[in-house]
DNA sequence: TTGATTTCCATAGTTTCCCATGTTACTCCA
DNA sequence: TGGAGTAACATGGGAAACTATGGAAATCAA
């Protein structure tokens, strides 16, 4: 079974960048880098094409595997496939977490997302994404503005549930 | 049929946030865990974005891993995907049973809730709810309100029952 | 060389693990 | 059937391990 990214923490960004990771999602990297060994530090996808550029994505190997995979099921050189591949291909690097459990944000990466000394990691499932924290207050109110302006958001996965 | 979590009690909360799992609880979250061994102690999922974080809602990983599913199944970075990735993700994290029976509360979450010396574990069947023991008090008498002022409360199960 | 990046060391604060104890529930058999 | 014996439960406390974070030394790149 699959563990996922859960949870929501703040984090402390050093001079040089570097921020720690919680613990809870350095297991999910772990867990989902194929090269890992107990002792040793996993690697992880980072991401800074989507959301507009106001945050940062991070995945696991396997779970950006997944996703690479979808990709390359869509038609070659559909626009879809043509956006995906620069979001999650051009717009991606590889990362990975130092002996301290941390990585290290880029100048210009933080200065993207506009993180100064701190910023909050939040699990998304399947990855994580990195907010300067009144960012993401502003992300997460639009989001819950969503929900309530459906006219009921649990219905369509509670549907499926009952159907399941 | 999956066991499902029954019956309401009352438990400590010490000052490192420890508490006890009723005892027929972690037997449903043994059940629900597909890595658990028995003598071995089981995980769990939390969810406190619920209720409006009056409460904290627990899930086996089995039944949170059917909700994961549903949401995994949405388009990518579509609104609604982000919706319930925010609502089952950011506002939930892994918990584990300790070797007593215990959970542990972070300080964050019993502020949330309002616990300090007593927290009560009340079975909803996929799931279980902890609260602040008044709290819950007030939550019971509105929702005996809300089936008072019901003109027949029960009709709709019956009809469901019937139909199905 | 010099600024930038990586590795190593240090530490305070948590969190987890392990042991202890009183209590309740259960089993079994004389 | 009425305990005695045993297992499971609820709770507390201390020790060990882990986390988050800062700084210094070493390495790298141009």
């Amino acid at each position: 079974m699959a563990r996922r990214f859960r949870g929501k923490s703040v984090h402390k960004v050093d001079a040089k960048g570097r921020v720690s990771i919680p613990a809870s999602f350095r297991r999910v990297l772990e867990e989902g880098d194929p090269d890992w060994r107990s002792g040793e530090n996993p690697q992880l996808v980072i991401v800074h094409g989507s959301k507009e550029g106001r945050c940062i994505e991070g995945y696991s190997i396997n779970s950006m595997d997944k996703l690479d995979n979808l990709i390359e099921a869509l038609p070659h050189f559909s626009d879809e496939r043509e956006y995906f591949e620069t979001i999650l291909g051009a717009d991606s690097d590889y990362a990975s977490v130092d002996e301290n459990g941390r990585m290290v944000l880029s100048a210009a990466l933080r200065k993207m997302i506009g993180v100064a000394k701190d910023a909050v990691f939040v699990g998304k499932g399947n990855r994580f994404q990195i907010w300067e924290p009144s960012a993401y207050e502003n992300e997460l109110r639009q989001i819950k503005e969503w929900g309530a302006a459906q006219e009921n958001p649990h219905a369509k996965l509670y549907r499926t549930t009952a159907e399941g």
